[in-house]
Formats: C-alpha cells, structure tokens, sequence
DNA sequence: TCAAATAGGACCATTTGGGTCCCCTTTGAA
DNA sequence: TTCAAAGGGGACCCAAATGGTCCTATTTGA
C-alpha cells in the first residue's frame, strides 16, 4: 500500500500539537503523558515518538522536573520529509539501491539496476515540498474538542 | 523506510524481461519458468506476480501448452504507480485517508484529520510521471550476462 | 490422449514494526 | 537534604502483514 508507519503518523500529529503553545525554543514545554492525553495516543508510545524526534533534533527535551518537550523550529521549518527521515529512516523505494551493498542476489541479471534514483529523487523532493505546516493547518492551533475517554 | 513490497519489485523486473521479445499484443509469449530462470526470481514467485499482473491487465496470459505472458501495452505507455497499484493497492500514506470510514479512533482530536490528501496526491503524481520505460532503460534489452546458479 | 502451461486459491513461516515496560539520570520543589 | 516528576535509553514481546510455496482445476497444442 506504499504507506508510511503508524510511528511517523502519530510523530506529525504530536509535533502538530507540540506547536499549540510552546510553539519555539525558550517558549513553554509540554510533558509526554499531556501529549498524550491531547492527542488521544498512548503515553509510551507518544513517549517514544517523542524520544526519537528529540534524537533527530526536531524537538527538545527538557529533563527534570516541570520538564517536557518543546520544538526547535516552527512547524513551516519542517519538511515532511525530514519526519519520515527521523522515524522510518532513508527514503528509499526499494532495498537495492545506494548503500544496499550486495544487497540483491540477482545483480548480474537485473535489468533495472540502478535505475531506481529518479524515482526516490521524485518522491524526496515531493515529500520535501511539503512542511508540517502544510498538514496542521490554521485550524491546528484551535483547541481539542473532546478527549478520547479511555 | 517507505519502501514498496518486494513483489512491486519483482514485477518490475519481470515485465522489464517480458519487454525483450514479446513486446506487444500479438507478440511472442514468455513463460513463467523462461522468466523465472531470466530473472533469477524463484519460479512460484514468478508465477504469482504474473497472475496479479493479469488481473490488472498490464500482462495477458495465454493458456494452454505452448501458453505464456505477453505485455498487453509497451512499457512506455506503463506508468510506476499502475504496477504499485497492481501489487499493493491503492497509493495512501496513512490509514485515516479516504475510504478508512472510521480507521481512526482519535478523529474528535487529529489536528491532521483530512490533510493527507495533498501529500497522497504529490507521492501518486510523482509515481505517475514515471514510466517503466525510464525504469528499464534502453539496456533493459541487453541480454542477460549471467543466471543465478542456485 | 497426454503434456505443458496458465488460473486461482489456500496455506504456512518469517520478518518487521507496534507497543509496552524497565531502569537510570536529571532537576525543581518541599 | 530528600523526594517526586519528567526525560533518556534500551530491551522485550506480541501480532499483523508479507513473502513464499504448493495444490488443484482448466485450457490447449502436439
């Protein structure tokens, strides 16, 4: 289905969240368990989508207590890609291309060997022209109507 | 990694092969095993991708003894995304897209909730523009150096 | 009449990823 | 000084999706 993990999914509608108040560094942090009450996701894994965005640098944790998290750059700085880059990994369609290193057996054979560029470039660069932004929306800051009961 | 399914791989390679003789409707046949042993792709494999591609109508099937596959259009005229549609399904990043009808249990929260549809769109436009020509390349008709001894 | 080859589906095993939990470190507040 | 709240890092387990194989029926040329 070509589709990308639920990790990267919950990762854009955390960071979306993440932009509500404590929009830039230095502004205010919110917690992990608060996220995760917000946005309906459970707590160990906002925890963790958390730990690894702050390991790309996309968020900053504050440790300690009234610690949390916060964005190190606006939503409209962020590139879709560079989520899915931070979650899943390299963007790249098939197992054999750059850095795969003997990865397929059928080298001598395969009649479409190294022709896979153009098409994660294409898929780069239209992952890349799209920013976080783009996806929340204006109506992303607008205050969560219900929370998800259990 | 947003990689697509070894099988939309496989089927690349195969109707990359199936373009070296049998080019077009009328053309000389391939069997599944010629492709199999062509491609160095184990022969059940084969087979398999050949049925779902005949189902989709990129390849027609000829049964009988002296039976085969042949292309139904040239490879100029197969654009990436048909294949990936074939062999995986519909081309939609998240699950909470069109058609989920109720996928998402966190919809009265999901600041993201309906905005998908342009990156679906950008992905599925950039697969389009791609044929399996561009993929296959004038060497695609090269003969094949080597086979896989096991 | 037989053999070759596709058509279709069922089936099993493996792998990948989703999700949870644990312990450690940090740090503000009592 | 002590405690509690919160992040940091990693290990672990389970499940779903996928890859891969096989079996049977049907078709058709020799």
């Amino acid at each position: 289905m070509l589709r990308l993990s639920k990790l990267t999914d919950y990762a854009v509608v955390v960071m979306a969240r993440l932009a509500r108040d404590g929009a830039l560094p230095e502004g205010q942090v919110q917690t992990a368990p608060g996220l995760a009450q917000a946005t309906g996701i459970a707590e160990p894994t906002v925890a963790k989508v958390l730990k690894i965005l702050g390991q790309a640098g996309l968020v900053e944790g504050v440790r300690g207590a009234r610690g949390g998290y916060r964005l190190t750059r606006p939503l409209s700085a962020v590139p879709l890609s560079a989520v899915i880059v931070a979650i899943d990994g390299p963007i790249a369609l098939t197992a054999c291309v750059d850095g795969g290193q003997g990865g397929c057996e059928a080298q001598g054979i395969c009649a479409v060997r190294g022709r896979w560029d153009p098409v994660n470039d294409a898929i780069r660069r239209a992952l890349s022209g799209i920013t976080l932004a783009d996806l929340a929306g204006p109506s992303c800051c607008a205050v969560p109507t219900m929370l998800v009961a259990e």
